[in-house]
DNA sequence: TTGAAAGCGCTACCAG
DNA sequence: CTGGTAGCGCTTTCAA
């Protein structure tokens, strides 16, 4: 089924049948009916490869996130992907389950497809394969990651904000024994969260004690992290999580060790998604408005003539702590 | 950037370069080093558009689901995606949010894009759209809709076991007034759990009540549909949902309306998807087989000469009762 | 307003 | 083993 098909059908050439196609509107009306009588008897579906290549553009975006599995990536990509189909753009996702291997090959593959643009919302990413991109030409915004330059902006959260204000709160309830709780520690995000972690604890409570654990982004995650936290002999009044997933599997160990929350600990989430209300108790958690992270990142792929152009900058979003269930003044 | 420059740059023909592209082992390995060093010079990667068309096949295989978010079909995603990496395929995934104007979209966009196979895991499709796979010869796999035929394989969950067990279950314990919590009633899949609900229900309590809601699938869908059922002052022993995430916004309603679980009412989820594990309490659920999906489906669609060929057939899957603290025996 | 034809970048067949 | 070259299905000038 080609546009040849379509052409001969209809008694026109293939030029003017793309032109049906593509709504260039120099075409009589009713040559476009029956070229259009023809698409849908032959129930004809343009053939995107082709198209892309003889056309040298593509309306498709990419995007890449570690672990979309978390619904905090998610809602990244439904923002992303809303603005894109309005605009007519196609989204296609990449998951790399925080693999260094996957995000090299997802990348790769964006480049092969020559996407019009990509937005990588991972926890670390390898300077060379930045240059990859700049080098393919591929506008490119990135989430936490990497610096601006040419077709290539950035977007980050001012993690550590939302931490001190994190830490300031449990400190002002009386919490003086910290445990913080993250994945894969030598990510960058994470660790960037766990190093304003440290700086606020020093800052706010320089006599307290505190801990730090990771292990993977999940719900299983957060949970064998704070059962390790706990048999070091450790018993912190509050438990500061890199997330809201691994919190619930924070909520999870202390449960099954006798502990209340909030009554004996206090726990923390991050990023504020939904499953931060349906949690039992529900989580204090410090909201990062993923809506804009993907309306933003949209704006900066494909720049409106209209709106300001933020294409090659740099964006900082400012976060703000949520208060929940999960938090109280510390057991004295 | 493309074949011909390497070619160049290498001294030789765009076929050779094509050759030490694709692996194919008949070009002379001092030939080969000098394409490979041009390549990595050049930083190229190869157009995959142009690939696809020139070479008549594609290697990426598509995926359409109703909602990703819910974890099950992400589990069915991941399955597939791995199957598929290991087997040198690469998958597209589109999420139609239970609309079908986009699973319209997305149905010809994959056929545009010429997959090499789709699957299709939504809860309702068109017939008309069925046939406009089959007439682009598509290979498909569906879950829980159509029927097989040629190049159409069907995999479905014996829904009707799975609730039945359930039913049989609680009445065991003494429960007699029950409610359904679903999702946009009319889809299939869910209608197919409602009517085997309803069914189970006379069959193994032919004088107990029962009461159905439906809504969102989503945590704030199972709450409104709880609160609803609450508010119409029917007081079940025990909520039946279509799937986990609905029951923990079940959870979340009673738990405000200062009901108890299981204490004073019993829940149970659907799928037995990784939060059913973490939701406070554990529910009991009915374990749908994500993984074994995900394989079952690439292997309807990528036939292995190794494995009996599935394409084509029609598979049923067996669900098994999984208990968990979220039921016990009815208030007398 | 329409058609003819030259590519887009790659694969695959046929020679050599 | 390597090169030449004819397409793959579409878009896009350039003419008519």
């Amino acid at each position: 089924m080609s546009l040849e098909e379509v052409a001969k059908r209809a008694g026109v050439s293939t030029a003017t049948v793309s032109r049906v196609l593509n709504n260039l509107e120099i075409v009589r009306p009713a040559t476009k009916a029956r070229v259009l009588k023809a698409i849908a008897e032959l129930n004809y579906q343009p053939n995107l490869h082709a198209r892309t290549l003889a056309g040298g553009r593509s309306n498709t975006i990419g995007m890449i996130a570690s672990n979309l599995e978390n619904p905090f990536f998610f809602d990244v990509f439904r923002s992303l992907e809303a603005q894109a189909r309005s605009h007519g753009y196609e989204v296609v996702v990449a998951h790399t389950d925080y693999d260094s291997e996957r995000l090299v090959r997802s990348v790769r593959l964006m480049i092969g497809r020559r996407v019009a643009g990509l937005a990588v919302v991972v926890s670390e990413m390898d300077p060379a394969l930045i240059k990859e991109l700049h080098a393919a030409r591929t506008p490119c915004v990135f989430y936490d990651v990497g610096k601006p330059q040419e077709r290539m902006t950035n977007i980050r959260v001012n993690y550590r904000h939302g931490i001190e204000r994190l830490v300031e709160y449990l400190h002002d309830l009386g919490h003086s024994r910290f445990a913080f709780v993250g994945h894969h520690s030598t990510l960058a995000p994470t660790s960037e969260r766990e190093s304003a972690f440290l700086a606020s604890v020093k800052r706010f409570a320089p006599a307290v004690e505190w801990r730090t654990d990771a292990d993977r982004d999940s719900f299983e995650g957060g949970k064998l992290a704070a059962l390790r936290v706990l048999a070091s002999g450790f018993s912190p009044t509050a438990f500061i999580c890199v997330n809201d997933i691994m919190a619930v599997g924070v909520l999870r160990a202390l449960r099954e060790k006798g502990l209340r929350v909030p009554e004996d600990v206090s726990v923390t989430g991050f990023d504020n998604v939904r499953l931060a209300e349906f949690s039992e108790p529900p989580l204090t958690s410090v909201h990062i408005p993923r809506d804009e992270i993907g309306r933003l990142a949209f704006a900066a792929l494909i720049p409106d003539k209209e709106l300001p152009n933020i294409a090659g900058q740099e964006i900082v979003i400012e976060p703000e702590v949520v208060l929940r269930a999960s938090t109280a003044r510390a057991k004295r």
